[in-house]
Formats: C-alpha cells, sequence, structure tokens
DNA sequence: TTTATTAATGCGACTTTGTTGCAAAATTAA
DNA sequence: TTAATTTTGCAACAAAGTCGCATTAATAAA
C-alpha cells in the first residue's frame, strides 16, 4: 500500500512541526477550523505514527497526543522514545523533555513501549 | 460528608488487595460476575483514589487502572507515586514496580502528578 | 492528455470508557 | 424506631476514537 501525499497531510504535519509540541485531535481540530473531517484527522495522525513520523503519548485523560519526531533514536528504523512527556495543567501544552531516561526492568522482563507523562506547571505556567 | 461501609466497597477492596495487581474497571467487572451495577464500581473506585486507599494508572489505550497502596510514600498524608508501572502485553497484568524512580524536571517546572507504564512482557510470559 | 487504479476522504453509525441525575435502598446516628 | 444522609441501580449522556462504504483525488499507465 503505498502512500499519497494529500493536502491533509501536509497541512498537519505542518502544524505539528511548527508547534514543536505534542497536540491531541482537538487542538488540531480547532487550528483547521473545520477544514476536513474529524476520522480523517484521526486516521492521518495513525499513518504518521505506523510510518515512524510521530510518536505518541497518552495523558492521564486518556487523550492521545501526537509529536513530530524530531531528536529520536532510530536505532534500525525503530524509533525509541525514551523521554518524558510534560502537561502543563495551566495553558495545557504538551511538550517532549529532552533528557533521555533508562527504563529499570527487572529479570525477565523485555520492553515494548514506554508512556510517560509528567503533570504540573511549566516554566512560562508556574 | 462521612463514608459509609457498604459490601461492595469492601468486596472492591478485598479484591484489589489479594490480586496485587492494578485492576481496570473490567477486570473487576468480571471478577464480580454483575454483582453491582458498573457505575458503582466507578464511583467506589473514584472514591478509594480521593480518600488515598488506591491510586491509578492510565494505559496507553487510555484505560484506568487502580492499584491498592502498598508502599506508597505518604509524606503527610500526601502520596508519592514515584515509581513506573508495567502492562504484559500477552497476560494483560499490570503491576507496580518496586524501585522508586526520580522524576527529572528543568528549572522553572513544577511537579503536580506523574504517570508511567511500560509496555512488554513479564518474566511469565517472556 | 486521457484513462484506469487504488489510496484518502467525508459522512454517519457505532463502540468503548467513563460520568451524572434521580429515585430507591442501605448505613449510621439519634 | 425513626430520621438523616450516603450509596446504589438504572438509564441517559458525553467524549474519544474507530469503521464501513460511497465518493473524491492522487498516482501510474496508456
Ligand atoms: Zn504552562
Ligand atoms: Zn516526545
Ligand atoms: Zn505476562
Ligand atoms: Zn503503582
Amino acid at each position: 500500500m503505498k502512500r499519497r501525499r494529500t493536502q491533509s497531510q501536509a497541512k498537519i504535519l505542518n502544524i505539528l512541526k511548527s508547534s514543536g509540541s505534542a497536540l491531541s485531535h482537538e487542538m488540531l481540530q480547532s487550528e483547521l477550523e473545520a477544514e476536513m473531517d474529524r476520522a480523517t484527522i484521526y486516521r492521518v495522525l495513525n499513518r504518521f505514527y505506523d510510518d515512524g513520523l510521530v510518536h505518541k503519548v497518552v495523558g492521564d485523560d486518556g487523550i492521545q497526543y501526537f509529536a513530530y519526531c524530531a531528536g529520536c533514536d532510530k536505532p534500525n528504523n525503530k524509533h525509541n522514545h525514551n523521554h518524558f512527556h510534560f502537561k502543563c495543567l495551566k495553558c495545557g501544552n504538551v511538550e517532549c523533555l529532552q533528557d533521555k531516561i533508562q527504563i529499570p526492568l527487572p529479570k525477565g522482563y523485555v520492553l515494548k513501549d514506554f508512556n510517560g507523562l509528567i503533570s504540573g506547571y511549566c516554566n512560562r505556567c508556574s
């Protein structure tokens, strides 16, 4: 299944890139001002995710946030998102924390994925 | 508002204690075999959470898992759940990892809450 | 350029997780 | 036993996300 270059995808990718934050479907929708359908946004995001173009964080609220992959480790094209994310309780911004962490696992455990979100107040809001 | 001792709460707390894992609403419901209403389970869990009896983890799937608080730090009665959780992709078990972690934050950031979930295969399933 | 192929979109219906209003039932206190 | 108030059950609701299907649009072939 070969990917095609569509307006929708270009717009969404643009927003993700220029925002520098992890964005939820809702944030994107309001940015796009109903230029495209809800389902399309979800599908585009999932496609980006499958293609390794973005990574995903899930909030305490169960909402998915997608961030453009900038400084991600990619050993043999497999992403390794070993960093925390921070969600500001005041301004709502969700950002990647740059520090790479190492995830400790007991003997016999195999890591497949990691989702780490810190909530609080960012430097602009504290 | 004073709490009352009800059957429902006792049963749910029992299951949480004896399981030793973090349980979702669905897991509890199947364990309880329709002994009580969906909404009641949710309300009991939220009550436990508010009272600091359990803590909560949110999975990549956005589902809430509740774990009985056993070895939690409680400086002046405020919980401090500075540990990761592990969710096995095969057996579905969600457990607290004992290692206490310290969460790194850039200058000017204030931590309020933390949700960290590692997915993979547990020692019994790997 | 025109046509054919098939991926992407829009729309609506649907699922799942969780919450809420309200009357009835169950705890606790008087 | 009675009164006061918390919990529960039920049903309706809300929000996030997914899916089927017909239509549109991007790519490739002719
Ligand atoms: Zn902020
Ligand atoms: Zn990130
Ligand atoms: Zn397992
Ligand atoms: Zn825990």
